[in-house]
DNA sequence: AAGTCGGGGAG
DNA sequence: CTCCCAGACTT
């Protein structure tokens, strides 16, 4: 085995396969911290958990750089939680606007009122109790734990997410449950160990963790890729040895879009075959494209779109038999259409007087400008084949 | 499990 | 334009 290290590795994961962190995971980003991470945010430097509090919830799906200024005003005009449980909601509101997500800052009024009344004016220590007050959630309660305690507890926010998807080469949209629970089992596996330096340690570690996903294992361009020095995972990360940074984490899936079906008719005429220039406004403006019939049976009804097809023809010649030559599937933007194919073949065609009309030999395909799919089903035309 | 909340930045 | 951001809460 060409491949040595001192600790274990994990292999690909695709499926629930157990991932093994590697022992020294939790130092190795604690040691990264110390020398590379960020040291002078503005809720940074204190052991104040009610900034510390104050600063997790507006980070809460906010960037760092919208809320330093808002950190700022906040703490300035309310400066502890015995001023903020006393605000009005108005007051806070204010010191809130333009920051988004306002039940944010109604449940932070709570909040605050919550530890006065209930916790003496102390934030509590403990992430269990933590996640019982309104507006934090696991991994914030962690977060506040951890920065103002040194309390070891995981955090798993987006930036853990983009990290552990991508050292662990976890496949699969980490918003999804069952991706989300090997997450935070990783993470508690992650933690640097408990001992005697367990509560600077976990300070180091958390904010390393929000550093690494910030700053180095960033969506678009992780600064591994061109030196592997810069990431302290990197030599573990499965990612960057699989070449999988531009794939991971798995984005969110895309919403499902509707379906719509055409019916395209392929008239031909010895080699030649009837296309239509379609509109210059919507889809596939301008193109020569094929003839089309609305699909008004659910289910399509073959023989009825077959007899409709022969009647459509009548005008432009005799038609003598009309099949269905095949299906396709063509993906857009905003819809899926499911195009049928129905093929006609004229006898005798009349002379088209119509500068939207005309015959086209499959022979010279390259004349006209048509769409991707009626090009595949021309060029299968070509070919004489069916689909 | 899916929807909702929001403004801003990056690609 | 889409996706994401130190997510939590409701249905």
């Amino acid at each position: 085995m060409p491949r040595k290290s001192a600790a274990p590795l994990s292999s690909v994961s695709t499926d629930s396969a157990p991932i093994s962190v590697p022992t020294d995971f939790g130092m190795r980003v604690v040691r990264w911290q110390r020398q590379h991470g960020r040291h002078d945010l503005p809720w940074q430097n204190t052991r104040d958990a009610y900034r510390i509090w104050l600063s997790e919830i507006m980070l809460q799906q906010t960037q760092v750089a919208a809320v330093i200024e808002y950190f700022h005003r906040f703490v300035a005009q309310l400066p502890t939680v015995a001023a903020l449980a006393a605000a009005s909601a108005d007051e806070v509101m204010a010191l809130w606007a333009g920051l988004g997500y306002y039940s944010r800052a109604r449940n932070l009024h709570r909040c605050a009122k919550a530890v006065m009344d209930e916790h003496g004016g102390v934030f509590p220590t403990d992430p269990d109790v933590l996640v019982t007050l309104p507006g934090i959630g696991r991994s914030t309660a962690a977060a506040i734990a951890a920065f103002s305690a040194g309390v070891r507890s995981p955090i798993l926010d987006g930036n853990v997410k983009r990290v552990f998807a991508r050292v662990f080469g976890i496949e699969g949209y980490p918003g999804e449950r069952a991706i989300e629970t090997r997450m935070w089992r990783l993470a508690e596996q992650a933690l640097p160990p408990a001992g005697p330096t367990q509560a600077e340690d976990m300070i180091s570690y958390t904010q390393g963790l929000m550093d690494l996903g910030a700053t180095v294992c960033a969506r678009g361009k992780p600064a591994c890729l061109p030196d592997a020095a810069a990431c302290p995972l990197a030599a573990d990360c499965v990612a960057r040895r699989d070449g999988l940074t531009a794939v991971l984490p798995t984005p969110k899936p895309r919403a499902a879009i509707p379906e719509r079906s055409t019916v395209m008719l392929v008239m031909r005429h010895g080699r030649d075959v009837l296309l239509g220039l379609r509109p210059d406004s919507g889809i596939w403006g301008g193109l020569w494209s094929l003839p089309e019939m609305p699909v008004d049976t659910v289910p399509f009804d073959i023989e009825a779109a077959e007899d409709a097809a022969l009647e459509e023809a009548r005008a432009f010649g005799t038609p003598a038999r009309a099949t269905l030559a095949g299906e396709l599937t063509h993906v857009f933007t905003h819809f899926r259409l499911l195009i049928r194919a129905i093929r006609v073949d004229l006898d005798a065609v009349t002379h088209v007087d119509d500068a939207a009309r005309r015959w086209l030999s499959l022979d010279d395909l390259d004349a006209l400008g048509t769409p991707a799919p009626v090009r595949r089903l021309l060029e299968d035309q070509a070919r004489g084949g069916l689909f």
